[in-house]
DNA sequence: TGCCATTTTTAGATTAGTCTAATTTTGTTT
DNA sequence: AAACAAAATTAGACTAATCTAAAAATGGCA
């Protein structure tokens, strides 16, 4: 159906509309690792091909048909990742770069099998919800922790931009989704927090890995 | 490690290889779909690489390290196709073209964990031997049921290549992998053979078809 | 309002992989 | 042994995807 890289331009552009930055030609060419004048030519084709609206100067949009064509991809990358955890045993920060090639390959029956088989689970190994056939996942109002005040009890529900480093961090320290949090204090002066688990844990976390845990 | 044309190529200088053939370049053009310049090229590319013995004119041969990576390949695509058929419900004759694809993704340890979550399988779903994490694989002797007489009892132990149109038949004859079959009669004129199966059916089959059909 | 730094696009080169058409080699056949 | 058909290689062109360097556009600020 797409080559490789118009699928990775895709998603990039994807991924950057939904956390309300503009896909400007350099934001995609930082995410991809290329350079801009490479992503240039790369729109123009998308373009061509009615995937993306590309106001040339001012960034890209993509099309009805260009945001459903991300979506599967993103449903097969998440699904993937599923996989991997539940069914392979791979650790959660160990499946980004293997899902990221599996998500290329295509073919429809496979990833409803596999949906199907997965027991069509809503969320990934890293809280990120799984869209369904049609397109379609559950939204939920998350915070990230380092929003949350001393006395807030709230739930672990996802890890955002969880480079596989951070996600090591975490599960070193024993914290995985839908573990309970108590904030017993914060520090005003480094954007530190002390927490309290649910199960009794007592961990202090820095305000970089506090504005990542999305909390519910 | 190599690109997808490179493994397409290495894989069928080992298929034919394996089955006797030698590995002239238009051999290897006519399962690759591709034309014979094009193999001239790439036996070019995978001779510097270290990878085949190109003798031009005569044809190429995988070094060591050439077939080490063929058997990488062939270990993946079985595995993949054991996977589809055992958990993901596929049909035989539907599993090859995903297979092909799954095949290209590198990863050392998936492959790996997906063979331990199949339970080490011996055999893909044609009956053709998976090698192990070292290349090695189970060799059996096997003969075509064309060479079979009246009155030998025999097992149905794999599909020589199994173009999916004659998987699919078999399929809708019942027949499948470990059948017991008692041939009955053989036509001269035509090849064509009178089996018994061991549930007490009758049924005939032509003579390219039991050319296919390997027993023990 | 006009200048300037930043961003984006354009122009032109490069690489991998493919093709067609022409040339060369091989090996069979008379 | 010479000729010829088949097979393989070479030569040259093309496309997709990338790059660097140069030119153009944008938008903030003096």
């Amino acid at each position: 159906m797409f080559t490789r890289s118009e699928e990775d331009h895709l998603k990039a552009i994807h991924t950057l509309s939904v956390t309300g930055t503009k896909a400007s030609t350099s934001a995609i060419s930082e995410r991809l690792d290329t350079k801009a004048s490479s992503v240039t030519d790369m729109l123009k084709r998308l373009a061509e091909k009615g995937l993306v609206a590309h106001e040339p100067y001012h960034g890209a949009k993509l099309t009805t048909s260009g945001r459903k064509a991300a979506l599967v991809l993103i449903r097969r990358h998440r699904l993937w990742e599923t996989f991997l955890v539940d069914k392979l045993g791979f650790r959660w920060d160990e499946v980004h770069e293997v899902a990221e090639q599996l998500e290329h390959v295509s073919s429809e029956k496979l990833i409803d099998r596999l949906d199907a088989h997965l027991g069509h689970p809503r969320f990934d190994p890293h809280g990120d919800p799984i869209p369904d056939k049609n397109g379609r996942m559950i939204t939920r109002k998350l915070l990230p922790l380092s929003r949350c005040i001393a006395g807030d009890h709230v739930e672990l529900s996802s890890v955002r931009n969880g480079t596989d480093a951070l996600l090591h961090y975490l599960t070193r320290k024993g914290i995985a989704l839908g573990v309970a949090i108590t904030i017993t204090a914060t520090h005003e002066f480094d954007g530190s927090m002390e927490l309290k688990l649910g199960d009794g844990r007592i961990l202090s976390v820095s305000r970089e890995v506090a504005e990542q845990l999305m909390v519910q």
